[in-house]
RNA sequence: CGGGGUGUAGCGCAGUUUGGCAGCGCGCUGCGUUCGGGACGCAGAGGUCGUGGGUUCAAAUCCCGCCACCCCGACCA
């Protein structure tokens, strides 16, 4: 394939694009890939759908190598299925959805579980003709409050997503594996950088969940890294790992001291250590002797809203992604002043533990963080303005109702899975789940099969996506450099940037006969026969714009020698012109 | 949804404070020069100043409403 940038349509922008923030964006733009046409809907103009189709063809390429089948759904989808699991409420306002002339209610796919799960309820009904795994690759729509960041987070964006069927839990763990090995290698061809990270199976339910995160100061995931073993997990799924119980005989027993004007960790720390009667004698209090209670108020799918307190230590803030992600799909909502006037049991920057718990008065749940161990001790609210109780010993003087994963996770963490390591922090873009689903919605929509035994079993399911028009903004984002664009081989739009510069003609034919020959060999080429146009603008050209190889023919001609630079490297070499075609095929197929 | 910012030619911006011919750079068209690191001269084309209303002899500029975009937060496979 030859493109000639005479007549390829394309502009490149000198100077940043105004709205563009992020570096994918502010390329993808400028180097004349993308152009916004909605709110979080991009156009793709030829080099960049050049690229989006070779990613797609990565993963398609990738799919059908392990063995799942390509089926492909309407986006515009019927409520009812969407209705049967709940999701119509579930997904909320997230969804596009809309009316036909009669009044029917109709969906945009923002993801496809029910559809597949009827599909195969449909047609199949025996474990025989399990395991299945189908895939599709297509437009999904989601109504998100703020698309950001070009591809990154649209409206409207591609997604490959695959779904396997097996008869039992065995089953699945292998299906999991096989889209799991499946996606390793498809980011390796794709040239992506990513981790591996445990993850919470959000909106999906379900269990074993993973993610493949390209690290990137623009995505939106936090996740963390063990610095001695291997483990890697989304903030939102780190287990915090439960100190050992402490023995309390040497405790005092507790005792309530005033406290006045002390509504905040930082005052309540001050004035215990400034004060004779209550400071320590080994070491000063720190926030860390705190326990903070933290009310909220979580509202459950069927319309019912509960109170719950978290109790975290002091110098901890309460991780908001991470409850979320805990009492999903029940939302969490801000405690207000109206509920604290309805709740007066709950003393605003005074509440301890002595009026939570289920079976108090204020009946309002009472979850602990993982280090609140029995035989732990703290300072924490007594129920009074201006009043705390110290010496407060978990197990002796209060239990909670449970335990929850809400507060932050920090830098320098210990390790929940090796002794001793501790966490470190990165960003990343999510371009891959993986989660073992379970038996949700086959339960929802009725999906059984007869077992060997003659048995009605319900099927179990994965769900498996890669977000394919992210994928461009995320290779490009992880692969950019100061000059522009820089992409891997296997997605770049063309294998070869050809120029000719200067203004003999015996340049150009040379490099128009360069250009054939390199065709005839099979590669693209993407050939700058431009006239007129300095030798300044097509090298700023070609770094922006990000083929992997460059050739130059030019000033060079004469000695009969061409240049190839390789983009990334930017190494530089003269090749002779009769040996060019060979040494640049060999450069393209490394 | 909350906070902040911005909408003027294809792109980047000035002009708005203090109402009075709609400007600059890049890009685009024509002619000529230049030709290995975003060249130069001359001559041009291109704008409902986001949008609807209001004030005024007169509105890009002042007032009110709306819309869109960007950033932070909330939300989010």
């Amino acid at each position: 394939m030859l493109l000639r940038m005479s007549s390829l349509f394309l502009r490149t922008l000198r100077e940043d694009p105004a709205d563009a923030e992020v570096p994918s964006h502010r390329l993808l733009v400028r180097g004349g890939y993308i152009r916004r046409a909605a709110p979080g809907g991009y156009t793709y103009l030829p080099l960049g759908w050049r690229v989006y189709r070779n990613i797609e063809r990565v993963i398609r390429e990738e799919m059908d190598a392990m063995g799942a089948q390509e089926v492909h759904f309407p986006a515009l989808l019927p409520r009812e299925p969407y209705e049967r699991t709940n999701r119509w409420t579930e997904y909320g306002d997230d969804i596009f959805t809309l009316k036909d002339r009669k009044g029917v209610d109709y969906l945009l796919g923002p993801t496809h579980e029910e559809m597949f799960t009827l599909l195969v309820k449909d047609l199949y009904s025996s474990y025989k003709d399990l395991p299945l795994w189908l895939y599709q690759i297509q437009t999904k729509f989601r109504d998100e409050t703020r698309p950001r960041a070009g591809l990154l987070r649209g409206r409207e964006f591609v997604m490959k997503d695959s779904y396997s069927f097996d008869v039992d839990d065995a089953g699945l763990d292998a299906s999991y594996s096989a889209h799991r090995a499946a996606y390793i290698k498809t980011f390796d061809r794709l040239g992506l950088d990513y981790v591996i990270v445990a993850a919470m199976s959000g909106a999906m339910g379900g269990s074993r969940s993973e993610e493949f995160l390209t690290p990137a100061e623009s995505g939106e995931d936090t996740y963390v890294r063990c610095t001695n073993c291997d483990y890697a997990a989304n903030t939102e799924a780190v287990r915090v790992p439960a100190p050992a119980s402490l023995a309390y005989d040497e405790v005092p027993a507790a005792h309530v001291e005033d406290t006045p004007d002390t509504p905040t960790i930082e005052t309540l720390v001050a004035l215990a250590n400034s004060r004779a009667d209550l400071r320590r004698n080994d070491r000063d209090w720190t926030a860390a002797d705190t326990l903070k209670n933290v009310v909220i108020k979580v509202a459950h799918p069927g319309g019912k809203t509960e109170v719950v307190a978290i109790g975290v230590p002091g110098d901890r803030e309460v991780d908001v992604k991470r409850l979320a992600a805990q009492v999903h799909p029940s939302l969490v909502e801000q405690f207000t002043e109206t509920d604290f006037a309805d709740n007066p049991g709950l003393v605003r920057g005074y509440i301890g533990p002595a009026a939570l718990g289920e079976r108090k008065p204020a009946g309002v749940r009472y979850l602990l963080d993982p280090r609140v161990v029995e035989g732990t001790r703290w300072i924490t609210g007594a129920n009074e303005a201006g009043r705390h109780v110290f010496d407060l010993v978990a197990g002796r003087d209060f239990v909670g109702d449970g335990t929850i994963e809400a507060a932050e996770v920090r830098e320098g963490d210990p390790c929940p899975n090796c002794d001793s390591g501790t966490l470190v922090m990165a960003r990343g873009i999510e371009m891959g789940h993986i989660f073992q689903l379970g038996r949700k919605f086959a339960e929802a929509l009725d999906l059984r099969v007869l077992d060997e035994n003659g048995k009605q079993v319900v099927v179990t399911m994965g769900s498996y996506g890669i977000g394919v028009s992210r994928a461009v903004a995320a290779i490009a984002e992880s692969t950019h450099d100061d000059l522009g664009l820089c992409w891997p081989r296997e997605v770049a739009p063309a294998d070869v940037h050809l120029m000719a510069t200067g203004k003999d003609d015996s340049v150009f034919a040379a490099a128009a006969t360069l250009a054939d020959e390199l065709v005839a060999r099979g590669l693209d080429v993407l050939y700058d026969d431009r006239r007129g146009v300095s030798p300044g603008v097509k090298f700023k050209d070609a770094e922006l714009l990000g083929m992997p190889t460059i050739v130059v023919v030019g000033k060079g001609l004469v000695d009969g020698v061409v240049e190839l630079r390789d983009r990334r490297s930017g190494d530089r070499e003269d090749v002779a012109v009769d040996a060019a075609v060979d040494r640049i095929t060999a450069a393209c197929r490394p």
